[in-house]
DNA sequence: GCGACAG
DNA sequence: ATCTTGTCGC
């Protein structure tokens, strides 16, 4: 027999392979071709964030800046009770419903400041089956997406080997980066030095409808620190939604 | 048994 | 994800 637990991966494994067949992983946009992304002004990020105790409920969080200023344009935090548990390979069917929902919000509110691109916190491509959350997000709701995670996730024969370490020691100054290449030699993703003080990089990779290039340059190009700003915005305002509505934790 | 394990 | 402040250094 199999259990329950055993048949939910399972069902998840086909959905994702299902949804797979709808994504673009090049540029379907004007302003993605042009050198200094003119007719880029809006560029958004998702982030959730949880109470110590408490892996139920948690602050889905959208922030909408513009580009190239950084300037908030929009923020939205919703509470929002997560139905799915967390399993390494499946984590967009744990955090996709409460993000399409906030972006559902500001498509009914706010319309007119729909971001032109999304950045997502975890990975793209850059997963087990080359479809982790970015992509999921992206699928779902169309919009282009980057995949950034902070962690590499050692996937496909990418380990933190030596020569790993060594080309991360290699990376110099922001925009430094190198390719992520699975065991079959496809190129999965991009470990990039996002800013200059940081000693480790970010993992970026496609999530839809933007290509890799394109992906890693505008990613350089949104970060102040070493997380891309608006990723950084959203956690920060997720948290501090957090603190000011459960000052003492988990009621 | 041991290590890995995005968020 | 979260548990945790200050501290040392550039």
């Amino acid at each position: 027999m199999l259990s329950p637990g055993e048949e939910l991966v399972k069902r998840w494994e086909r959905e994702q392979v299902c949804l797979k067949e709808r994504l673009l992983e090049e540029n379907t946009e004007a302003w993605q071709e042009s050198g200094s992304f003119s007719g880029l002004a809006r560029v958004g990020g998702v982030d959730l964030s949880f109470i110590k105790g408490d892996d139920l409920n948690a602050c889905a969080q959208l922030v909408v800046l513009s580009y190239p200023d950084m300037q908030l344009l929009y923020e939205d935090s919703e509470m929002v009770t997560l139905t799915a548990p967390y399993l390494p390979g499946y984590l967009a069917f744990r955090e996709c419903p409460p993000l399409l929902q906030v972006l559902k919000r500001l498509e009914g509110e706010k319309p007119c400041l729909m971001p032109q691109v999304l950045f997502v916190d975890g990975n793209g491509l850059f997963h087990y089956r080359e479809f982790g959350l970015a992509c999921h997000l992206g699928v779902l709701s169309d919009l282009p997406c980057v995949g950034v995670a902070k962690n590499l996730l050692q996937v496909q024969g990418v380990i933190r080997s030596e020569d790993h370490l060594s080309q991360i020691s290699a990376l110099k100054k922001a925009g430094d980066s190198f390719p992520l290449a699975a065991a079959t030699g496809r190129i999965l993703g991009q470990a990039l030095k996002s800013s200059d003080s940081s000693s480790k990089p970010v993992y970026v990779s496609v999530g839809h409808r933007i290509s890799l290039n394109t992906a890693v340059r505008l990613t350089h190009s949104c970060c102040r620190y070493r997380v891309p700003e608006p990723i950084r915005q959203a956690d920060i305002r997720s948290r501090e939604y957090l603190r000011r509505r459960f000052p003492s934790g988990p009621p």
